[in-house]
DNA sequence: AGGAGTTTGTGAACGGGAGAACAAACTGAG
DNA sequence: CTCAGTTTGTTCTCCCGTTCACAAACTCCT
């Protein structure tokens, strides 16, 4: 039962069971008090959205903000708060409807429809990109995957034949692509990315090991596994006492 | 001269050429006060070693907090204030030397020994991560990879045999593995986390799109492709002007 | 109907990080 | 030696995010 909605159903209906003085559902947006979402809100929501999901799954229709903080391992103040950002969407002594609360979140990060993405670089990680499932399932559609190695081409991955590299502007142009990914070697990064830039491409997920810039009002995301793993090497090195300045093994 | 190596490059043979009063005698060093890195901090010290490695390929002896800043992608005053926490390593007048000012960052996240590390569920993503070649450069060594599924053993990945998951305990015993890699689907990934931290892992990345719930004292960090999607998707949407409350007409 | 129990939404205090600004320290020329 | 120029290290202020704590709002039981 994933498209029942409660009370009013509509998507675009907004319910407003509640007679809040609160940002109700006027056209008018301006200087709306809600909606200004915090990044670290933002950042969060789809870990929310997750935790909803699997509750709906689970065929829960109701659940506290405790509840859900638990799911999503942050802390229930948080969670209240950052809900709070979106409007009032529970309800006193009673909590949040799953579903409801879930397509709100999906509405308000804009995935009510699915984006299309193109993936640049199919080599190691492109595949893997490529067959991975979680995209489509959370509102991505990969219509084309780029590689400039002509070797590359033709090749069918996840049902998808790999383009040469100069198809991205036609792509990008005829599907009205926004999102790229980047899955290139580390030198071939910047120049991939002012060709999507130039190509119309607005959001930018990179995983070379690489410093983009990019103009203003294009969006870059950085996914860096080194970094992560540096991270967790700096705090094992404090664990187990082998502290920076020890190190004099001889 | 600008090349000038501080007082010794080995790796091995740390360095001191500063006459700091830290604790060079005592692995101990319960409240150190000058010590206390920023979280904020830490993640951004691999950047900087990354930027570091880069200038001294390129033949560059000495930098200014400026130029550092500029091929890091961040504020030349947030650079010096977090290379204020590691010590004065720099020179007031002249910059920095590169290859020295590397060095130590490496040695304060742990580089300079490599860390052995494991990575279980070698499907589409263990594959990229086993033939990923900035793990060995950035100062980490796979040491297995493990599948619970036995169609993937014995497989060659990258020159490594995949092993039965069962072989993790032995593994991490004998080779003192810190730091664990998950890339098995979502449904298996709290199950192996346990299974990591009972054989003494104590710092895991983990790529399946779950919160894990670890006790205390372990580290655990995500990477969750679906989450950065979701968030450019978020401010891409504002970009067209597609607001989510639009429709609300009435 | 009324009161006890539960849970949300938010005001307020608090802590950490970002950025501007500046004194201290170094170089090099005269 | 002195002085001008350069660049670091640090202080100070502001802002964002986290957390506490509580009134408001709802349900349910008597
Ligand atoms: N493999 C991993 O697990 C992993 C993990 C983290 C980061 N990364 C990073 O992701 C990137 C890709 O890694 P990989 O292992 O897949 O490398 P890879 O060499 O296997 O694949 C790179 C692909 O990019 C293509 N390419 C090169 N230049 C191009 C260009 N100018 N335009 C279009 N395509 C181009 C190549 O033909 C190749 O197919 C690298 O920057 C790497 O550092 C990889
Ligand atoms: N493929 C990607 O690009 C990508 C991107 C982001 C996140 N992820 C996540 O990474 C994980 C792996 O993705 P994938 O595409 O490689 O999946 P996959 O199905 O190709 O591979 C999963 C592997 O894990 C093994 N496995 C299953 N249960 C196990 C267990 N209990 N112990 C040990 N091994 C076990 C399976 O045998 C299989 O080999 C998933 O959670 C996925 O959501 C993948």
């Amino acid at each position: 039962m994933t498209s029942r909605t409660p009370a009013g159903e509509t998507p675009t209906g907004v319910v407003r069971a509640d007679g809040l003085r609160s940002p109700v559902g006027h056209a008018d947006v301006p200087a709306r008090p809600g909606r200004e979402i915090p990044e670290a809100t933002v950042a969060r929501l789809p870990v929310y959205l997750r935790a909803l999901t699997a509750l709906v799954d689970g065929g829960t229709a109701t659940c506290s903000s405790e509840e859900l903080a638990g799911a999503a391992g942050v802390n229930s103040a948080k969670l209240r708060k950052d809900l709070s950002y979106l409007g009032s969407y529970g309800t006193r002594g009673v909590g949040y409807d799953v579903d409801y609360l879930r397509y709100q979140i999906a509405r308000e990060i804009g995935l009510t429809h699915d984006w299309p993405v193109v993936i640049v670089g199919i080599g190691n990680l492109g595949h893997a990109l490529a067959n991975y499932s979680g995209f489509r399932s959370r509102g991505f559609r990969v219509v084309a995957l780029l590689d400039a190695a002509t070797t590359r081409h033709e090749e069918l991955v996840a049902g998808l034949e790999v383009r040469p590299f100069d198809e991205l502007e036609d792509i990008v142009g005829t599907q009205s692509v926004a999102i790229g990914v980047i899955a290139t070697p580390a030198v071939a990064a910047q120049d991939v990315a002012d060709r999507m830039v130039a190509a119309g491409i607005t959001s930018i997920l990179n995983f070379a090991p690489t410093v983009l810039s990019v103009p203003d009002g294009v969006d870059v995301r950085k996914v860096d596994l080194s970094i992560e793993l540096q991270i967790l090497a700096y705090h094992e090195q404090r664990k187990t006492g082998q502290l920076p300045t020890e190190g004099a093994s001889a």
